[in-house]
DNA sequence: CTGGGGAGGGGGCCC
DNA sequence: GGGGCCCCCTCCCCA
């Protein structure tokens, strides 16, 4: 028996959320490591030139810049034409270890899980670039998952050896860890999640089970956030709004849409 | 084509 | 430090 899932994949963030009706999530979002980036990256549509759509994307991307600019602190560039997939603090400790079974090795997935049905994510991911850094000089006892550039006093950073991901705490690398080994399994059909939470959610796809109900309309849902997603459908005004018309829109993929067909003569113009 | 539901993922916060 | 939960987001599919 197996379950038929859609094959999903994961994009970059790159989306900008109109968000007249609360702080944008970098607001909320403040203090903490990686989300640095996602954060940049959320910057809301409304906030950016109104003139050019697309080239506030360009702009926005540019904005990254910003964020990439203090990276230098963190990053030694292992050599001057580093640009190669080849990451360059994976090799530093141990030019084994992508070999070997990382996910069957690392801290997580051991004795979690009696047998995984999901791929071996070290065998099926290929790091695209990691980024170049400053300041790597050698790696601590940590296991061959985590791999620590203590490049400043202030920010060391751990990255993950199955993608370019960065941290500033390990126990962050740890729990971004779990993405890649997949821990824990679904008894029904064997799909693999990365957190328990994850399953539960998955699990009620199987059950039914649909506790959150929306008290407009009593629809129910399996998942909260689905639930939220639907409840911007009673709200009059959506919570994602075209900068040029200040049309709302329920989700961002709408509001993109319309942006790219609707107001994009005029974005653009 | 648009709007919405279903399913899943990632990081952050709190305990 | 880890688990649980939350929020936000994305993608796919369908009406």
């Amino acid at each position: 028996m197996v379950c038929q899932y859609r094959r999903r994949k994961k994009s970059s963030k790159q989306h900008f959320p109109v968000d007249n009706l609360s702080p944008p999530p970098t607001v909320k979002r403040t203090n903490m490591y990686n989300r640095s980036t996602t954060s940049l990256e959320r910057y809301p549509l409304a906030e950016l030139p109104a003139g050019d759509n697309n080239s506030a994307a360009t702009c926005y991307t540019t904005g990254l810049v910003w964020d990439v600019s203090f990276l230098p602190a963190l990053y030694v560039p292992t050599s001057p034409t580093d640009a190669s997939p080849t990451p360059g603090p994976l090799d530093l400790s141990s030019p084994s270890s992508l070999s070997s079974s990382a996910s069957s090795s690392g801290e997580e997935d051991e004795g979690r899980t009696s047998d995984p049905p999901s791929p071996e994510p070290t065998d099926t991911y290929h790091p695209p670039q990691r980024p170049k850094r400053t300041g790597i000089k050698s790696h601590g006892a940590l296991t061959e998952d985590e791999r620590v550039a203590p490049v400043t006093a202030a920010r060391p950073a751990f990255f993950c050896k199955h993608c370019p991901k960065e941290y500033t705490s390990l126990g962050a690398l740890k729990m971004h860890i779990r993405s890649h080994t997949l821990p824990c399994v679904c008894p029904t059909c064997g799909k693999a999640f990365s957190r328990p939470w994850l399953l539960r959610g998955h699990i009620r796809t199987h059950t039914g089970e649909r506790p959150f109900s929306c008290q407009h309309c009593n629809r129910a849902f399996a998942d909260r956030s689905n639930l939220r997603a639907h409840l911007q459908t009673h709200a009059e005004v959506k919570k994602y709004q075209c900068g040029v018309c200040s049309r709302t829109f329920s989700r961002m993929s709408l509001l993109q849409k319309h942006s790219a067909v609707s107001c994009s003569t005029s974005s653009t113009a």
